[in-house]
DNA sequence: CGGATTGTACTAACACAATGATACAAGATC
DNA sequence: GATCTTGTATCATTGTGTTAGTACAATCCG
């Protein structure tokens, strides 16, 4: 399962595992009955405390995202919630919008956003076609 | 001067206001000379507490970005540094790069993320022709 | 059965963001 | 000169994220 984690953005890391679960799971990327590492492993594999990742996966839980299956581990719950795409298109918007903020404030020009966005995406279709 | 919190995101308050003057004044938008908001002023506008806008002028002066005349306000530093466009564009390659890691967990094509680009390009310029 | 593995619970501690409320000093303005 | 406005400096307080350590209960697996 390919969950990333930013030390140095701001944002709770328990809250970035939830919400990259929550749309893996919501696209389908991850399906019903897929099991999630378990909690110490994840946190050994993130180099976070065990405890940061017990929270993410409760939160899961309520969110009825997640479900825990006593000793045997954490598995994508049955009416986990999935999102149309429409609906995931809007979370994507909000993303743009504040790229484009961003983009606005560093005076760099729209052709040339663009551009890195070919660019950028060019390279991480390469990094991913040598995995399995 | 246009900036924007974000209450929600996690990220701290005043490192959104240090990071987006940074920006302003590194891309040229914000000149030498600029007068930046009185402390008050901003923290009235933004709906936050005075000290955390005086938090991120203060590590906007120990950046060389901003210099406090005393009792007269705040404006950009004659040295602030400027970045020239390949460095802001290496700023925004990060950004880049976590929305393709966005869309690609929420398993949204490329081809439907550069339309969704376009799209929110066409909205936000049309607001933004709106001001004066 | 017995040990390994799973999630759970709890407590303590630390760091830091943010608020609220003052009070102050010094230059700007009238 | 009197007043306003500027940034500065405190201090206490609240909320929250994260770490650390420990113990426990239940189930799976050999």
């Amino acid at each position: 399962m390919d969950v990333r984690i930013n030390q140095a953005d701001g944002q709770p890391i328990y809250l970035q595992i939830v919400n990259q679960v929550k749309y893996l799971a919501a696209s389908g990327r991850l399906r019903v009955g897929d099991e999630l590492p378990p909690i110490r492993v994840l946190a050994e594999r993130l180099l976070i405390n065990p405890n940061t990742v017990a929270r993410a996966y409760r939160e899961l839980e309520i969110l009825g995202i997640v479900e825990k299956r006593k000793t045997a581990g954490t598995y994508v719950a049955e009416g986990a919630p999935t999102l149309i795409k429409r609906e995931r298109i809007k979370i994507l918007a909000d993303r743009v919008d504040m790229l484009l903020a961003e983009a606005h404030r560093l005076d760099v020009p729209f052709e040339d956003l663009l551009a890195l966005v070919n660019k950028r995406r060019e390279t991480l279709r390469f990094n991913e076609d040598l995995k399995p």
